[in-house]
DNA sequence: AATGAATGAGACTTCATTCAT
DNA sequence: TATGAATGAAGTCTCATTCAT
């Protein structure tokens, strides 16, 4: 009985949002929020306008969604690692690599990340923000840790170190390309030697 | 005798084009590309649309006339650092500081920059992307003359080091506000010297 | 129930995308394709930009569909009047006063279809050509057959005989006006009648 | 002395005026008359906007001067043929091939005539209808004289047959290519034969 | 006799969103 | 839960024409 538009993508399997969901993050990442219409989503969702705004809001929902969906999955593994039972040195180490690792295998999520915030709507960027603030400052908090414990050089400030290493990681979407001759694992090994590197007293 | 009109923003001084081009990077770095309306532009510069249209063939002809600008300067800039007679981490050091003031002096442009590339026509697009691998280069050079001279550690392929510093830089814009705690030279020479500590052998 | 602007041309019984096509056509019979504005196109027929470009890809598309209209049936009625049981020359006096009638009768249809051509994408002028190509062949083949069978002329070639009666129905849109002196089927049968002598051996 | 720009199209040696009248036939012929922007006359031309404007006081000027151009031309052909001295069967004979080898000979001429009367100012067009009626009265005459004579049917009436042949004349910009398999003169001797033909009594 | 920068109106088209069904 | 026709505002770009030089 499924027609033979819903059937596209094989994705029939999945719920519709999630089918939206996927569709827009491709698209987005592809060809930017605002040069991908409504029209696109739906179509490559395999669903009609009609089915997009009865689960989201607007199109800007859809991005704010995605947003969510990256800062959960991030904070949640950063936390961990921040927990873990180990040395500060290799709390970090595995943190800035898992970073590295989680981006590249969602490197959509990281293309539209960085570049679509300001489509966003205002308080929604704020509430973004905010998110993003707590995460980096867990982040630093490792930082200053072994600073303290004296692990860590102190020449600079815990700030600018992670807007360093996350520099690296914005950048990624720029270069990375699946397929290259690094694996993921490999790239976020030698980052986070660098960063650790770079670190040293 | 001068209309008000030619009278905005007090620039009746500067000839129509870069005025243009002035009120279009504001704007672009503002609020983005595809949010920013020819409109708005020749409002900001105090012109008509036939103005803009009479200088530039498309509003992405304004875009890919900043991409130029920016290009430009950085490749002077880093061949002048790199010619310098100087020892190898000296050269480094410096053009490693100096990109990161002069993105700070030009952070509208940097924002541009890194966010605005895939709203060039591919044509366009390709051509940045190749003068932009020449800098990439020339920067590479630089530190596989270290690591071949034996000061730089080998740990990490001189490609990835390029990429570490400039997602550093790529990321300036992101959150670097002027007037903040650090100065822009402040700024650059920790950034320099993140680099170069990860560097040590 | 229905708003004012549903009810401009008391069309509201017709769907629109038929609306939109009889504004178009009596417009670009009027006054050109080029200079009919869209804006003209959806307030003659009572909708708005947004309906035309719901049902057609661009302005373009509309005098596509005219066009297609017009060959659909022109072509069925030759069609018709060459398959026929009667002698050739019976055959080719009808099918040639019909064209002249039906013409007549789709003026403005007429009007565009002869002068548009050049305003259609390339690729649809192609499409247009090869359409025309078979009805041409149509006529001209009942022609040769009364060539053979030497009850018509050989003194011309057929495919000049056809071009020259196909002249006389494209200009009609140039000098035939409704109530003039002679009534469409009289202007057939005068038309009809010097191909007929035309062609005596 | 000459600036580049005005030597394109090795026509120096014509004046301005007519250097504008021949680049404006040659683009309303190929592209018609709307979509043949004044750039790309002065282009064609070789001369700038300015020089335009000073010798055409508008684009429509342009159009109204090559309608004139065409009119006074083939007025003057067909008042010779009219007025000659042989038998009337031989002057309608003479006139009809002539217009049609005219026509060949200054195609782009007949394309625009037969298809930018609209483009013309309301007033000009009255000129050139008024033009125009001369010219088919005194061909209908030629006609009508050969009906009083009997040496012409008088089935068809003559304002008729004229506007039968010279459906064929308009015709030919559509379909008649130089260089085809008939020569301009057989073709006219094949269109002015066909019309000889059907006016046989 | 000629330039070319500048105008300003208007062209086609896109698109997020709504709503009756 | 879902459709898809329809809206209306806004977008980029073109162009004939003018005018100071």
């Amino acid at each position: 009985m499924t027609s033979p538009a819903t059937r596209r993508q094989g994705s029939t399997t999945q719920p519709v949002p999630q089918r939206l969901l996927a569709a827009a993050t491709r698209l987005f990442a592809d060809r930017g929020y605002d040069r991908t219409s409504v029209q696109e989503i739906v179509e490559a969702a395999g669903v009609t306008k009609g089915a997009l705004y009865h689960y989201f809001g607007s199109k800007d929902d859809l991005l704010h969604e995605i947003y969510g969906r990256v800062l959960r999955l991030q904070q949640e593994r950063l936390d961990a690692f921040a927990e873990a039972d180990a040395p500060v040195e290799q709390r970090l180490r595995d943190a800035a690599a898992d970073v590295v690792v989680t981006t590249i295998e969602n490197l959509d999520d990281a293309s539209i990340f960085f570049r679509s915030m300001h489509q966003l709507s205002e308080e929604k960027q704020k509430q973004v923000r905010a998110e993003r603030r707590r995460y980096h400052e867990r982040f630093r908090a490792l930082i200053e840790e072994g600073q303290k414990a004296g692990v860590f050089s102190t020449a600079t400030p815990a700030d600018l170190v992670v807007d360093y290493h996350f520099g690296s990681v914005h950048h990624l979407s720029t270069w990375y390309r699946p397929g290259g001759r690094l694996t993921p694992q490999q790239v976020a090994d030698h980052l986070a030697d660098l960063l650790l590197r770079a670190l040293r007293p």
